[in-house]
DNA sequence: GCACCTTGCCTACAGTCCATAGGCGATCGC
DNA sequence: GCGATCGCCTATGGACTGTAGGCAAGGTGC
């Protein structure tokens, strides 16, 4: 057996192509030049350049909903959604390129898959510990996933790099006022 | 004076294209190829393809300030609060290129332009209807354009589409949210 | 141990796109 | 009318995606 690739050896290099250039960098050509190898011997492994983006959303994914379920296990409440919130915001800055990747409309074999659902369940779980009626639920998920998400993206965006004070200070405030929110929430 | 191409035209037209077909899509061949004209004869209004960008970006930006300026106007309160967002959402379901072309790192004399200062300003002209200590303004303008955009990129790549109910109702109560927040901001 | 075949990467090529260089003709100032 | 300018043209080069077909190394059947 040659040093051969295979699928999984692709995504992950294109992953940390994107890390490190950016999402909008990845290419067939990038992806063979890191790898020593000629663009068209990436068709083998991977069908087109649009299925090694989806790889790498599924490839972000997955870690993202491993590290924010590690991160909220055991925790409830103000503690939960700190934890949550944290685990996304160091994912989101610790590998751009990975996050950058989960900001976009992805194939729908990802979009099905079992690590979507670990997500989406993830931010529930988290609303365990709030009296936020079921029927509410949905609402308060999608909230929680606006306000961080789009946070993270105004940063990366360069939105608050004209005004202080630093983003950090802002997204404490902004954790902080989501509890208070989902402590209190409008009928 | 033949009915030659301008700047302007490039733009509107390059604009026209992102909302058609994804901003994505703006190539400078097939603005040409809209225009009737040849590839390279772009290059005598636009600098490069970032710059026709740039223009689409500045473009929206005015159109955006303009419209949510309209809708906040003579208005205060939960009343600011709802035509800004109603304003911010039907301009990004509206011209869907032209909004995703506010989502992204623009060149410094965009993000320095006059409409990028009024965009800024009309966030916090919607907070003076509310209590919020003027030391706490940064983040709470910082928290709705967060909560708001993030909605908009959630919705538009896909998130809420598989679960119920509309986005439409979890926009409204994103918004009540929004207000019964800034009528309480947790010191 | 030999022929065969699979497999993994290769070269060659076509099509699209960005971008630059240089040409040509129509229009405008005079 | 005459020349200069200006707007769009053709030609060209380099990068990228994706397809077709080749070649050789490794494993397989006999």
């Amino acid at each position: 057996m040659r040093p051969s690739l295979t699928a999984a050896t692709v995504v992950a290099d294109a992953a940390a192509l994107a890390d490190e250039a950016g999402f909008g960098m990845v290419t067939l050509s990038a992806v063979a030049r890191r790898l020593g190898v000629q663009a068209p011997s990436l068709y083998s492994h991977v069908r087109d350049l649009e299925a090694l983006r989806d790889g790498i959303t599924a490839l972000a994914l997955g870690e993202l909903a491993e590290r924010v379920g590690g991160a909220i296990a055991g925790r409830s409440g103000l503690e939960a959604l700190r934890a949550y919130a944290a685990a996304t915001r160091a994912y989101a800055l610790g590998s751009p390129g990975r996050w950058q990747s989960l900001q976009r409309r992805a194939g729908e074999e990802v979009v099905r898959s079992e690590a979507a659902r670990n997500m989406a369940a993830q931010a529930g779980s988290v609303l365990r510990g709030y009296e936020v009626p079921p029927g509410e639920h949905v609402h308060a998920v999608r909230l929680i996933g606006s306000t961080l998400n789009g946070f993270l993206a105004l940063e990366r965006s360069g939105s608050f790099d004209h005004s202080a004070p630093a983003p950090e200070e802002s997204w404490d405030r902004t954790v902080v006022a989501l509890d208070s929110l989902l402590r209190a929430w409008p009928a």
